[in-house]
DNA sequence: ATGGCTTTAAAATAAAGA
């Protein structure tokens, strides 16, 4: 069983591009960022002709998560993280299905440092983190995989000097993301690549694709109850050079069924 | 490069991204 996590900027811009991995790749269920679309123009009809039923959390402009099943509707257990009422990005959905806790999340990117936004990000991995504590006492097979904008060592990045000032690889950030894995959980990706190199996103600009100026900031983490059943994982790199590519690349668990 | 692209929202620029 295929699970994937796909951030695709933008819904509407990217769907040729996300049907066409739908079917080539066919992922049991397929976690999606970046909807950057209100709840009444999600397209669920063009993933039902292929099969999939989603559950979907949008917002206008930016944001928004999405979750979609082969063959059955994903169990939604509930959207946003508590903590901040006021908080109304759409970065957090977590379903059951196919037996499988999952939660797809959208992490906030924390840019500039110091500022707002940065300590909205630090608040909300606390938040994360208390939710992500929740489930593991609950001792189900759970996955918490989506967009974490953490680059989490330095073998991570392409340029750990052209990325310094970065939120995504602060020490705060790279803490925060660490006490996540202390808590039990496994990075999918890490234990598979113990040498880092692996990049899941390519700056559009200043052709970071063509020149391999990447790095890893999309996670698959595993609960103990699921980490011995991971027996593959990778990215889907060349999605990323496709026509109006996304600037992420897919990522992917393959996990053997009970 | 305090922004070299890209998307969205919305009507020309601006916000957000990483």
């Amino acid at each position: 069983m295929k699970i994937a996590s796909f951030n695709i900027n933008g819904i509407k811009a990217r769907m040729p591009r996300l049907l066409e991995w739908l079917e080539e790749t066919r992922p049991a269920v397929a976690c999606l960022q970046e909807i950057k679309t209100q709840d009444e123009g999600f397209p669920a009809d063009e993933f039902h002709k292929l099969g999939y039923h989603a559950i979907w959390h949008g917002q206008k402009g930016f944001n928004g998560v999405a979750i979609l099943a082969d063959g059955s509707t994903p169990v939604e257990i509930r959207r946003g993280l508590e903590g901040e009422p006021e908080d109304e990005h759409a970065r957090y959905l977590e379903a059951d299905i196919f037996g499988v806790r999952i939660a797809c999340i959208y992490l906030p990117n924390g840019n500039p440092v110091p500022g707002p936004k940065f300590d909205y990000k630090l608040r909300w991995m606390e938040r994360l983190r208390t939710r992500m504590r929740e489930i593991a006492a609950e001792e189900v097979p759970a996955l918490v995989i989506g967009d974490f904008n953490v680059i989490p060592f330095d073998h991570d990045v392409w340029s750990p000097a052209a990325m310094a000032d970065d939120a995504l690889m602060q020490p705060q950030s790279r803490d925060a993301y660490a006490r996540l894995l202390g808590d039990g959980w496994s990075d999918a990706l890490a234990l598979h690549n113990p040498n880092g190199g692996v990049w899941t996103f390519w700056d559009y600009q200043a052709g970071a694709w063509q020149r391999d100026h990447g790095f890893r900031i999309d996670h698959a983490l595993l609960s103990p109850e699921l980490a011995d059943r991971l027996v593959a994982c990778g990215v889907d790199k060349a999605y990323r050079g496709r026509e109006k590519a996304s600037d992420h690349a897919p990522v992917w668990v393959q996990l053997r069924r009970d």
